[in-house]
DNA sequence: ATGTTAGAATTACAAATGTAATCGTAACGG
DNA sequence: CCGTTACGATTACATTTGTAATTCTAACAT
């Protein structure tokens, strides 16, 4: 396990914009930024800052101002975040909340189709059951 | 929006032995936990003392100890977080991602013929493509 | 009744986070 | 060359979070 880096939510909207840009000034984050939320310039400077510190962007000094290029890529990040989330929810859950994204989520007709996939070739070693992780130990009652 | 309660990582531990065992003490509580992650028992009291102020718990005196109880559903507590990593990711990368998570998960066969149903139900309104809403306004090019 | 004591309440405190103002410096314009 | 100024760097600061020690108080035992 590679511990991978933390992004907070806050900076989690500045790296979508240079993932999505590739290659990005502060200029144009700010002006991005502040089509969507109400911020201030220095705000999004800290941010920026807080990432190149961590190891989430590159930088290159460009004139007076600076390039900012992902360091790391967006799929993968998006992995680990994901991945985060449901290690830390009852395993016995997992099935039910993914059931719910599902069914909330915009998928295209080929993110449905590759889903489908997946799911066949994972039923053919399906467990009949998940048992809730919650509580270690057989002295307690799980109520899942 | 109700904006749901904003439960944090170290909550979340104490959140899922509550929600399994229905209703508990502070001492099962600590208990449980020291067998998982590495604590002191005031810790814990702190964090049931403020998952009780955020309205997570509800508290009834019992001799010298309190029982704590769930105030809120499992489930629709973690839909609401499975919805909010969700919904901050890029919306084109989000089957991706899903994908991603599904192929991880322990799924048991029924969980699999539930999702199996929801996608094949999504099917017949899905969108040919999902369009990257990272970066609002027409003016940049997406590299999605 | 009263002392003991288990458990909750109070207090503490460093690190992370969100938000931002101000300072310093080097690039660009003239 | 030198002043302007646009940036990044530095500093700030309240809030949240994780972690915990200490204090207070009311049950329980005698």
């Amino acid at each position: 396990m590679t511990k991978g880096l933390e992004i907070t939510p806050a900076e989690w909207q500045v790296m979508r914009i240079v993932w999505t840009l590739g290659e990005t000034t502060s200029n144009q984050i700010i002006t991005i930024l502040q089509r969507k939320v109400d911020c201030k310039p220095a705000t999004v400077k800290t941010l920026l800052r807080r990432l190149v510190a961590k190891g989430a962007l590159s930088t290159t000094r460009q004139g007076r101002s600076f390039i900012y290029r992902p360091l790391v890529a967006e799929q993968s990040t998006m992995n680990q975040v994901a991945d985060d989330l449901f290690n830390s929810i009852c395993e016995h859950c997992v099935g039910q909340t993914l059931n719910h994204v599902v069914d909330q989520a915009t998928l295209s007709q080929d993110d449905i189709k590759r889903l489908q996939q997946t799911l066949k070739e994972k039923m053919a070693t399906a467990p009949e059951t998940v048992q809730c992780n919650c509580v270690p130990g057989e002295d307690v009652h799980c109520q899942h």
